[in-house]
DNA sequence: GACGATCAATTCACTCTATGCCATATGTGG
DNA sequence: CCACATATGGCATAGAGTGAATTGATCGTC
């Protein structure tokens, strides 16, 4: 019952060039909606908020949100397929031959370039704010991490081969770091990410 | 709105020696609502069965049923609450003086004996199957994961001091280790659990 | 043994998420 | 202008979760 595929689904929107006016038109109206209920879910907190009232507040029906987004929380943490969408790519475009370690550490500079840009952070830390003050999308983001490593760990094997439990195993340690890292700086030193990471890196590999 | 501090007050009924005549009895009906879901859950799956149906198998109104268990999810991911006290206590038992990687090794020893344990094994491995076919129960999983990945990094940055972000970034590795070997092993060759973790900890350690 | 207090359980009503179904509107191409 | 596909809205429903008031049982006290 969950989506359906977020990642290759909007791989494909990606890589076709120009999308049909369809297409763009839903991008637009998702992008509406995320806005509306940002606004609503700063102000009024994400339990206070029901889905009529970000529905209504980007003037359509409750049953038609739900065909944008399945779930009230995707409309907060869909964000984060995008940013793992641009991840993965960033990691196939990786040399082979190289240490999975460091190709996942290259990965993650997607995510430290994303808090880089004044105009996405802002964005990203408001987000950031009330997935924090929110267990319920804290678990929806939990979720999708999950899936994400999933993936990723999957894409290794599979073009690098290797032992499946190692590469997840790695894949999951990196995270972790990337997690440590994002919880400590991004809050009150957003600019501190970069090093936060190799320094939570470094601690793990010589522990 | 989310549990009243599971571990703390696990804690203090294991603490006190002799419960009072009412908690032992509320540790029994919750017993008896687990084994009910179980049995429902495995015959009909997760997301066919209603918290109606628990409630009427174990003799109880469903609003009776949320006075035990706070959430639908809970009567079957509570369990983990306390294996994850055994947990703090090896872990609080551990030398102060002790790398840190060591002490955490040492803590999912609990795990290891957990499913070491014939009796436990059967029933734990029900539990596992039960959330490995159900999305919203791996959600669940995760989000007691990374409480318990919380509480464990605050109390060894209390108790042996050091950098909160290399403290959680080790936890999680070693946590994301862990996991790995239980995803490899518990399902098919649940005896391997402990050889899994160290390799995948060795792994990690010279990646 | 009766009485009153205390706490658990039940009942009822309600909110909100999520989904299926069908009617209707909004285009789009012939 | 019409037929057709698709998007949308409205309606109904199931199920989780919660609050409030009521009933009921248990226990100490006299």
């Amino acid at each position: 019952m969950w989506h359906w595929m977020p990642y290759t689904c909007l791989r494909h929107n990606v890589a076709v060039p120009d999308l049909s006016l369809k297409e763009r038109k839903r991008i637009a109206i998702r992008r509406d909606l995320t806005a509306v209920a940002l606004e609503l879910f700063l102000r009024d907190g994400y339990e206070n908020t029901t889905v009529d009232q970000i529905a209504a507040g980007a003037g359509m029906s409750r049953r038609t949100f739900f065909r944008y987004y399945n779930a009230k929380d995707d409309v907060i943490v869909g964000k984060w397929d995008l940013i793992g969408l641009d991840m993965i790519t960033a990691l196939e475009e990786r040399p082979q031959d190289e240490p999975i370690w460091d190709s996942l550490r290259g990965m993650y500079d997607v995510v430290i370039q994303h808090y880089a840009d004044p105009q996405r952070r802002e964005q990203s830390l408001a987000v950031d704010s009330i997935v924090a003050a929110t267990p319920a999308l804290r678990h929806s983001y939990l979720a999708r991490r999950d899936l994400f490593e999933g993936i990723v760990t999957d894409l290794l094997v599979k073009e690098r081969g290797g032992d499946w439990l190692v590469v997840r195993a790695v894949v999951g340690a990196v995270t972790a770091c990337v997690e440590a890292a994002r919880d400590e700086t991004l809050q009150t030193k957003p600019a501190m990410l970069g090093p936060a990471i190799d320094r939570a890196l470094a601690a793990v590999r010589d522990a």
